[in-house]
DNA sequence: TATTCATATGAATGAATTATCATATATTTA
DNA sequence: TAAATATATGATAATTCATTCATATGAATA
């Protein structure tokens, strides 16, 4: 089906369709990471994070800052946020049965003040 | 890159990263719509429809009842009004030169109170 | 300015998703 | 129960997307 009629719309969840751009978001709701941060971390070729990073960044999801040789990207926590808080909301209401987003497992942490490793580092 | 790591999550997005799953959408936002309705107001074929009706209704975006012949559709308004709220108050702000999804239309209308006051974040 | 460090880009391959067509199943009515 | 209506399903073709590798650009420092 031709996508004009939402084209905003379908870029703005297609973004957000990807696990390796929603490891990124979940990344950096603990703070700024520069390119290369982000690649260890998340244990990806630094080319595959900047291919993914710009979509993030076309979109709104996260801005960036160059300082000195490195370019620090951030989340736009001011939306990010509440779409990751109506996704858990969604999810625990809706989807009860069906294995967690660890993006849920940081918001939950703060409900029930209780800590759990962050296991999104487990993955590749 | 896998996506076990937020699988609700990926499933979540990438649902709604569909431009005839987005469509059924805006137009169930109007009342509960059978399939042959759907598939007539959108111009797609029947089968096409169906095949897209069933990852919405997976993800709890919408629920389906029968009456006699016909399956009717209907919007999860509880969380499905919320995720395009966001999407429209983000794309508003942070793209605004790109084209407007259509779902946006019916929110414009109340959106400037909560600019200031983003009832959206209600959810949690 | 030559070198190193940091990030971005492009092309191509491979993987995943979607639409289509044919057909199956299910429900109602004659 | 046969026919008509409504929806669902499965296999394949078509399309879209993601990852990789090679390389280019850009910024800082020696």
């Amino acid at each position: 089906m031709k996508r004009e009629l939402s084209e905003t719309c379908y870029l703005f969840f297609s973004t957000l369709s990807n696990p390796t751009r929603l490891a990124i978001l979940e990344l950096l709701r603990k703070g700024e990471k520069n390119v290369t941060e982000i690649s260890n971390t998340l244990n990806q070729e630094q080319s595959m994070i900047s291919h993914n990073l710009k979509p993030l960044e076309r979109c709104g999801f996260i801005f960036s800052e160059r300082k000195k040789r490195k370019r620090y990207y951030s989340l736009n926590r001011e939306t990010v946020e509440p779409i990751f808080k109506i996704f858990t909301y969604h999810s625990e209401k809706y989807c009860p049965e069906k294995g967690k987003c660890l993006t849920t497992e940081h918001l939950r942490k703060r409900r029930y003040k209780e800590a759990t490793n962050p296991m999104y580092l487990s993955h590749q």
